[in-house]
DNA sequence: GATACTATTGCAACTTCTTGCAATAAGAAA
DNA sequence: TTTCTTATTGCAAGAAGTTGCAATAGTATC
């Protein structure tokens, strides 16, 4: 339970501190690999520190994302789930059977360019949900309708 | 309050019904101009039908979207609002002080080629919320710190 | 190591969103 | 116009997410 440890210096830099709860749920994301809804995050968190609130968890994970630790994706339904934070790259999910794939953004990065000189905007996030049609949810579609 | 009429055969087409509910929400949205959340549309609504539900609200809203009425999009906090649909546009949303600019979907088209060749996935959603720093909050930015 | 400052947490109450199910009503057919 | 089918709604209970505030506990300084 110390690979949150490696997280410290980034927040002490900022002025703010390291805690308990933030270092079980930096923990966790970091050895869960991909990303994981805030109730997820609370049950796990919960095993190792029993006074954990869900509400030290929404604020904790939307203050480690503000910080550049944790990254947040939207899911189909409007929600959030969050995975720790890695080398840019955009999810695309499947509207139908929910799978995924990831793209990384030096694939996009020439879109990107050209949203900011178009709309003046900067720092756009590079880490993007985007649905559509699995290859194999397209097939099931031209057969069944 | 019959400009909800207009959408009835799109449903029939598909088999629904147009019920009063979906009329009320759908007024609302196709007046409204920008999006509103669930919250907003069933405030409005209910005073034009006092029996509403919230439950309602929230599966109609789902249903219109799913049957390409209206569009949802995320905000900063992962929550969806609804807008009527319109012709495919994004929106850049900045992340400091909310301002927001349509982007057509026209200026993105290049791009969504290229992830539905590189993903194998298609019809990719062409209508996303992208976070940025707007022209005006960079000039704050980098005087302020 | 003790003290002081204030970022952070937990609590409690609240709002927003979801789900299952029985009752209702839109629209097709007679 | 009446009847029938079933899509749709409202209800009720519960899950998920939010907010304000007093208590707690990191960490900088002495």
């Amino acid at each position: 339970m110390t690979c949150g440890t490696q997280y410290t210096p980034q927040l002490h830099a900022r002025g703010f501190r390291m805690t308990p709860q933030r270092m079980a749920i930096l923990h966790i994301l970091h050895h869960e690999g991909t990303h994981l809804s805030p109730i997820e995050v609370y049950a796990r968190a919960k095993e190792v520190l029993p006074g954990l609130t869900e509400t030290t968890v929404y604020r904790s994970l939307e203050f480690l994302c503000e910080n550049g630790l944790v990254h947040s994706a939207p899911v189909r339904g409007g929600h959030l789930v969050y995975e720790i934070a890695q080398q840019d790259h955009h999810h695309v999910v499947c509207r139908k059977c929910g799978g995924e794939i990831q793209i990384e953004h030096a694939t996009l990065e020439k879109v990107y360019a050209e949203l900011e000189k178009f709309s003046g905007f900067r720092f756009i996030d590079s880490h993007m949900t985007f649905f559509g049609l699995c290859p194999e949810c397209q097939k099931l579609d031209s057969l069944g309708g």
